[in-house]
DNA sequence: CATGAATGAGTGTTCATTCAT
DNA sequence: TATGAATGAACACTCATTCAT
């Protein structure tokens, strides 16, 4: 019985492996390539498995880019409870949430376009956001930050937490795709500096 | 000789009619479905004309969106000029350009992917930049106007002209995809008024 | 009367013309690109005619490589004639033909796929060979300057004067495609000398 | 274990299989239509496989047709390396080794375009020569026994080795397109005669 | 007779997905 | 579960040919 268990759980574990082998063999891919660019023949030669396995994991592309953006979602949502216990200023923790951010999607510039679904490419995929995912924690955070602030005062109110969420996701997008000749993190850290600027109370 | 000049005429304008034809089926489908989801053939169905008529009037899918970039390029150049002989201020002219640019672009939203470049598909465009088109005309606008603005001193100069445009072209992207339930033109007018409060000098 | 001739006789020149211009930019775009790269847009476009035009005078792109053919087998005729006046010696005649032709074909190097008809592209076009052209000039020339030196007994009689005519052909085909570094003149003249040993009585 | 071999085994047979059933196809049409007017649609219709297929395999049409040359050369490296050890006059392997190819192109006859590289489409070709093959063991094995011959005093030396190598290869070129009723083979027989007595000291 | 816009069958190639082993 | 060969729909693009003007 506990050999058995065992067994399982080598399994259970072997499989796990596998998973996320193939999810870092995405990860250097749409590094590399971009997501678009990438043939999940590409992944799966990159992974050293075989190409029919893909499907003993995932659903198709889109579907390993929402589990990478999952992932990124958990150690977002780690750091976030972490900061909200060491201050309570919204201002601070936009301004720390947003550099994390930064951070994260340096590593991972190609989840971006799932920041904003829409922007992806899902030209063969049937249904327009594939099953199994609430929409973007990222989005949800940021307003949930901006909303308190405002209630607290700290944020002008005059324009709705969404949009001014919104504006924040776009500076992400934006910073990604820049000419300017600078790193990700600064380049997004100058920009919030605008945009700090640009909500709070006169 | 009259007779064969109206001739000309007749052929001429049937030709710019079916070029137009195109230029509207593809708006039409580019809107629907997105640029890169739209093929050459949905194009020239929807357009009710033969696929390889599309080749007499275009070289690929890239040119018809630069082509439709032009169009709106000249309309933004001429608001431009004439702008700037209204008001000499910055701050204005930002405002109104950048409300033009809004309604332009909500009526062709697919060709906001060309305004960042970067964000087309690339991958089987063989020179990175198709010929006979000069850099970006609304980035370049845009950054001209905020230069000046900080010369004359009315933004603030602690951050780079290049970064503050690119945010702001950050904003018109976002608002194309937005959730928000209003209007392309209300989004956009409600972030302009929170970047103009981030970048004046205080 | 005279009147209405003459007019006729313009139109005619013209339309004979015309019939050249065609014929030439088809030389030079074959020269330039080859049979099989050249379109007959290409061709018209070279001629600066319509491209409808075309079919005015010609059926295919085969069809305008046969009207040259034709054209060099009528200087070919014209040098025959002239030379079967100047000596009797078969071996003399062919000689002088080979060189003959060599030059006219180095001039013209595309029309060489004609002279083994069936070396041709002719991918779409329907019937094999294209009406109104008796078979090659050239190989029935060639054929017949063996012959009368077998019968004359300056040639060896125990290979077919077919099979001796096929190699002088053959000749010519590698010739056109020779990698040694020397002219095509040349090239033939070379080969030329061993073929006629070969063939000689010993 | 064994089993497990025996699997792959069986897995690899199958492909091998597939592999030489698309290469029968494609020699079947090239045959019956010619290389270039042959479809990649049509060769694997004929093997009655999917059409995707055929990339497992092969890169492009011409890839085929390189494989089916390296199958030929193959057999030819063999004779080659068997009858020098039985004789070592160049006349006795030019003339054996001539009608080797003979045989051998007779059955295969699409694959002289390549012994003449030159001939080929070469048109949409990226690279001018696709990669994984030496230079033609054909054309560099008769210009070997023919530089050896001369060398030996069998052949004459006033022409050069490539020139006269050049020959050859016309001559199966010619043949392969003759008009004379008789076989290949014969006709390459006849044909070898002339040239042997040509390029004979006299 | 000249024109050139319209046409659509045809091409090579890619790739997500299936399924027998 | 792992595999990778098989698949065919989809794509961008070419070009000989037609036909209304």
């Amino acid at each position: 019985m506990v050999a058995e268990q065992e067994k399982m759980g080598r399994r259970e574990q072997k499989k796990l492996k596998a998973r996320n082998e193939i999810l870092d063999a995405a990860v250097s891919q749409f590094t590399q390539k971009g997501f678009l660019e990438t043939s999940i023949a590409d992944i799966m030669k990159e992974a050293d498995m075989g190409l029919g396995t893909f499907y003993n994991y995932f659903s198709s592309k889109e579907d390993v880019l929402l589990k990478l953006l999952n992932r990124s979602a958990e150690s977002f949502g780690q750091r976030m409870t972490a900061i909200m216990q060491e201050t309570s200023s919204n201002r601070e923790i936009l301004h720390e949430m947003v550099m994390f951010t930064a951070r994260l999607v340096a590593e991972n510039r190609y989840l971006l376009p799932l920041l904003f679904t829409e922007a992806m490419g899902h030209s063969r995929s049937k249904g327009s956001r594939p099953e199994g995912m609430d929409p973007p924690k990222f989005m949800g955070a940021f307003l949930n930050i901006i909303r308190n602030g405002q209630e607290k005062g700290e944020f002008r109110q005059d324009v709705s937490a969404e949009i001014i969420s919104e504006l924040f996701h776009s500076m992400f997008q934006g910073a990604a795709y820049s000419r300017v000749d600078i790193s990700f993190e600064e380049n997004i850290e100058m920009k919030l500096k605008l945009l700090i600027a640009g909500i709070s109370k006169d």
